[in-house]
DNA sequence: CGCCGGTTTGATACTAATCAAGTTAAGTGG
DNA sequence: CCACTTAACTTGATTAGTATCAAACCGGCG
């Protein structure tokens, strides 16, 4: 475990996530919309996510447990065999969810982005080793009250319901994608990937972004290794298709053509 | 769509499947064990799975709507792309889920055994394709009553909520292996899956078994060539790890000495 | 300035894909 | 019953794509 820093007062003014209209008083009209910021009493924090599926009432009674909680980029958030001891949302950042062979061979098998659910109800242990892929930024909810409160409300449930769907089809894109592609087109396809879920706004045909992993993790994440990664990726530099401004910073010019890239 | 043929009579009476005490009248006390079978009114066979969670009334009025159909080998259940028109239970063979990139590369992402149940609740389409693998037979259930059902019952949506659940955890485990085994270490993983599968008692040391699918759907599997499986199949056998009775018919003499091939 | 982790680039080795015959098993029709 | 056909599988030779090993590069920091 590395250091956690707890923080009570807002912090994000300026990231994107920003305050606004709507907040505490939004009642449960909009439980089937978790693409609708919150103003998330408990964490102080207006997000989107789960919150949004609890009404004033909920949300005051959930914010006497939750914690806005910090990780920098590498902290363990739960081991593959730890026990559960709390859930939490994610607010800004990036988690990757990692499986190890005995020998070490490592393969990331999820990512998750904000306003993403961590953790799995009702379980021992996750089967995965949450690490903070980037500095993250947490909403932490005691295992107790959040089983409690998902027992009570059963619109909470239903997007937990709705979630797990989503990460079975996202792993099982990637399945095709570790199974089946190239080490070019897997590259291109995390590009792609990271491109499109770091800012779903700005639909426009040029992107440019933070790569939240290292060559390292990319490698864990498309099955292959670091030297491949680097080659594949100066291979999309040289070819035009991206241009490398710092080693983390991506520029895209045209996503449409790193998607021909992709394979599919 | 191949030929379905609708059956409203008992089917299986060796196949291990067999009817027994208990049955209609079971009450809700067993909701959360989906592994005791129930005699399941509406195709009017004993089995595991979803029914397990519905009340004598509930199954009966089921039974107006479902029909128990088979599919041959090779059958398609569902394209990736249609729409869903009805949901169902597997009740015998093996059902394989794949994807397939516009080139013709296809990979499974997903193979589903009795009880399992098949399809999405609540989407326009199911983002994979269903073929049967084997012969199969599968208590179908109309996507109306399906849902209506769902929706009044929890302990069938708390079922639903598990099983999908396992599905990602077996998609995450299987991301392991195609991102990070060798070809040997696949195949091994893969033979000791279905032995594990196809009959979870006999838990003995040594198990014989028929492999539900073809050379050309393991390699779609675990992301190799026919020919790939093929060979180290041979290798296996040839280390006296396997023999190959015959084709598709395979006996392990010591399931421990198969495990140890599978790299973790 | 020089160290250090992360990254890139280069040379070589090795695994699995591809191409190409064979072999076996199950039908099918004479 | 047996020749013929066909699909599924096995085996072999060669090639292509990645991994591995090794060295250089780069940016940040003491």
């Amino acid at each position: 475990m590395t250091a956690l820093i707890s923080i009570k007062k807002p912090l994000f003014s300026d990231d994107g996530l920003g305050y606004g209209p709507g907040g505490a008083g939004s009642m449960r009209k909009d439980i089937h919309n978790s693409n609708i910021p919150v103003r998330c009493v408990s964490c102080e924090v207006r997000h989107k996510g789960m919150c949004g599926a609890l009404t004033a009432d909920e949300l005051l009674s959930l914010s006497a447990h939750t914690r806005l909680v910090t990780h920098d980029a590498g902290g363990e958030l739960a081991g593959e065999k730890m026990p559960v001891e709390s859930y939490a949302t994610v607010i800004s950042g990036v988690v990757k969810l990692t499986k190890t062979l005995e020998d070490g061979r490592q393969q990331i098998v999820g990512l998750q982005f904000a306003p993403d659910f961590l953790g799995r109800l009702h379980a021992d242990e996750n089967g995965v080793s949450a690490e903070a892929a980037s500095d993250v930024h947490l909403c932490r909810v005691p295992k107790a009250a959040m089983e409690r409160l998902v027992k009570s409300t059963p619109a909470l449930a239903e997007r937990l319901m709705n979630q797990t769907m989503r990460e079975l089809d996202e792993a099982r894109d990637w399945m095709v994608t570790l199974g089946r592609k190239t080490a070019a087109e897997k590259v291109a396809s995390f590009l792609l990937l990271i491109a499109t879920h770091l800012d779903p706004e700005a639909a426009g045909q040029s992107r440019r972004f933070d790569l939240p992993l290292s060559r390292a993790d990319i490698a864990d994440f498309l099955g292959l290794t670091i030297e491949t990664v680097s080659r594949q990726m100066s291979k999309l530099k040289a070819d035009g298709v991206i241009s490398i401004v710092a080693n983390r910073h991506i520029e895209v010019p045209k996503l449409a053509r790193l998607k021909a890239c992709c394979g599919a």
